[in-house]
RNA sequence: CGCGGGGUGGAGCAGUCUGGUAGCUCGUCGGGCUCAUAACCCGAAGGCCGUUGGUUCAAAUCCAACCCCCGCAACCA
């Protein structure tokens, strides 16, 4: 029994999620987390609002809404959604909260007392209108190296150069839109990375491999040196700096937002009444494994910033296991909601069904590359394999024990179950069904379950039980009796993945073998007891006919999705093209 | 020479670390079966593993060079 504190990357509050999150950051993790539950350890999953940030401020302005109701309002309709998704987390909190700001102030304090934080002048862009200090992605201006007009401050989309904003011309505030701007010397805290590179390389050299995506595009940023990066603006929207020197100074978003893993985690522990302390019995205890799930473009603040932040302020062990994913992107593009490219997501969940819609987003969990949504390949994996894999043989195996032995089956007759070629694979592929879910190999592990599904359905064909019944009662009823337990098993087996079918496979069958505990107990040691827990019932009867499990999608209505998601995409093309 | 990821039958992927007859799912074609959600089972066709060169008895796999696609990552998951 191991203690693992997982934590999924704080959404940000500041508009709709889609697949890319769910298949890249909180489904994973959420299988995760279940994995290790039936395994019969002790997580805490630890996710919240991510609710600071210039795009925050910038898009409530817009709507003319205040910050707080704004954040709020996102916050609660992401909660939604996971709930939809059954997705779930032992706390999901704020970090426009009271409890996250004395946490933030007392890490940012002790910081600075460590010597890793301290102040620096450097010039920056000013709106004289609207005053906002300009980061670089809302400035934008004539490239200095191709001429292109509308550069942003970070990077030209024309040429590729990264930019320098004060070197820009014809800059414009993207808050105001105004012309007026200047360049101010503006002092501004720093995290003071560069002078920790010793710690951070021992700390990184000794630590678990990660992905082959994470790890080496780390080593070649440590290579080139930590930068020691702001960590403070002059904002009026953000956790206000504990200093008094820096009045009127907000924290940086980025610095905060980790943070938030660990003030949730306390907040967590005090509404549900627990006596354990929030760092000595979980952020600070070494028998307990760390695990961040993310996506790649935070790669940075997770491998590098929070650990450093963790190690030298000591009141957090660093990250021990970094579960980043690539993206997942829509017909081989990004989501893009501004042009369009985007599928609404609870419209797939009510066309899909949550089952079939996981099925389809583990199998896109973008591992090791980017992956691509389709209708096309989501109608070909719910309707060719959970549907007729998975969802048949129930049906078939199950209706037909209803149909013929209304009572049930004898507790005598299931024991050829554990000769059958259902179970020998089973007995293989059990271990390696949730090892590869502790590498974090969500599709191999799901690739192996399928294959069960397959073994269980060739069985059954090969027994011909339809045809056998009308020459050998007696034989038959092992045949479908093996079929039932194998049913069961792969009941159990898909808990973690799609609990909601698990759970309609598994309320089909008496209590005895229903239970959570039974469940668990299976899924953490073999299915060697079943026997016996099968011969105590003396009878095995189903509780009812298993309904169509998984209702397959409608072609018609998938042809119409991909061709109105391939039209943006080639509507897309063409004004690229225009531009240029 | 910015950085990282990818390029394997029609589609989507695994295999590359640890070299040894090229694999999976879907699709296509032919057959079987009729318990089941037009499902399931069997068989077949289809690939010079991005290109070129090297190492080796042997290369998808190791080495070198190059080409193409995707992303931008310390201020978009």
């Amino acid at each position: 029994m191991k203690k693992y504190l997982v934590t999924s990357a704080l959404p940000y509050s500041n508009g709709p999620l889609h697949f890319g999150h769910i298949a890249g950051v909180y489904l994973p993790a959420d299988i995760y987390v279940r994995h290790k539950r039936l395994c019969g350890d002790t997580v805490a999953h630890i996710s919240g609002a991510d609710q600071h940030g210039v795009a925050i401020m910038q898009n409530a302005q817009k709507l003319q809404v205040p910050y707080q109701s704004y954040v709020q309002d996102w916050s609660k309709k992401h909660q939604e959604l996971f709930k939809s998704f059954q997705i779930e987390f032992s706390f999901f909190g704020e970090t426009a909260t009271e409890y996250h700001k004395v946490e933030s102030q007392k890490w940012f304090t002790k910081l600075v007392e460590k010597g890793a934080i301290g102040p620096k002048v450097e010039d920056q862009l000013q709106c004289q209108d609207c005053k906002n200090f300009l980061p670089d992605r809302y400035v934008e201006g004539t490239c200095y190296v191709c001429g292109y007009k509308e550069a942003r401050g970070d990077e030209c989309p024309e040429c590729g150069t990264w930019i320098d904003p004060l070197k820009l011309t014809n800059r414009v505030c993207k808050f105001c839109n105004s012309q007026n701007i200047e360049v101010k010397g503006s002092t501004q805290w720093y995290l003071l990375l560069s002078k920790f590179s010793d710690v951070f390389q021992k700390w990184f050299k000794g630590k678990k491999a990660w992905r082959k995506t994470v790890d080496p595009f780390v080593e070649s940023l440590a290579k080139e040196g930590l930068v020691d990066r702001a960590i403070t603006r002059d904002l009026d929207w953000g956790i206000d700096v504990p200093l008094a020197e820096a009045a009127g100074k907000k924290m940086y978003v980025w610095f905060d937002a980790p943070i938030g893993y660990v003030s949730n985690t306390k907040e967590w522990l005090r509404t549900t009444g627990s006596k354990e302390d929030y760092l000595k019995d979980w952020w600070n205890n070494s028998n307990v494994e760390i695990v961040n799930f993310i996506g790649k473009d935070n790669i940075i603040f997770h491998a590098i910033t929070f650990p450093m932040m963790s190690i030298v302020s000591e009141f957090t062990r660093p990250v021990d296991l970094l579960a980043a994913q690539q993206y997942v992107n829509l017909a081989g593009k990004q989501f893009s909601k501004s042009k369009g490219h985007y599928v609404d997501i609870d419209e797939a969940l009510e066309k899909c069904g949550v089952d079939a819609l996981r099925y389809y987003l583990i199998w896109l969990i973008p591992e090791e590359a980017d992956t691509s949504f389709t209708w096309k390949g989501c109608e070909g994996k719910i309707n060719g394999e959970l549907a007729n894999n998975i969802g048949n043989f129930m049906s078939r195996a199950l209706k037909f024990m209803n149909k013929q032995w209304v009572d049930g089956i004898e507790s005598k007759d299931f024991d050829d179950f554990f000769k059958s070629p259902f179970y020998l694979e089973l007995e293989i592929s059990l271990k390696e069904i949730k090892s590869a879910l502790d590498q974090f190999e969500f599709r191999r592990s799901l690739e192996m379950i399928m294959k069960l599904g397959t073994v269980a359905n060739l069985s059954f064909s090969e027994a011909a039980p339809w045809a056998l019944i009308k020459t050998d009662e007696a034989a038959t009823k092992k045949v479908i009796a093996s079929a039932a337990l194998s049913g069961y098993a792969l009941g159990v087996l898909l808990a973690p993945f799609l609990p909601g079918l698990s759970g309609k496979i598994l309320e089909l069958y008496p209590s005895q073998l229903s239970d959570e505990k039974v469940v668990s107990s299976f899924y953490r040691e073999g299915f060697t007891s079943l026997a016996e827990i099968v011969s105590k019932m003396k009878i095995l009867k189903l509780i009812k006919d298993p309904e169509i499990l998984v209702p397959k999608l409608d072609s018609k209505m998938v042809n119409e999705l991909e061709a109105k998601l391939l039209a943006t995409v080639v509507e897309n093309k063409k004004n690229a093209e225009k531009k240029k």
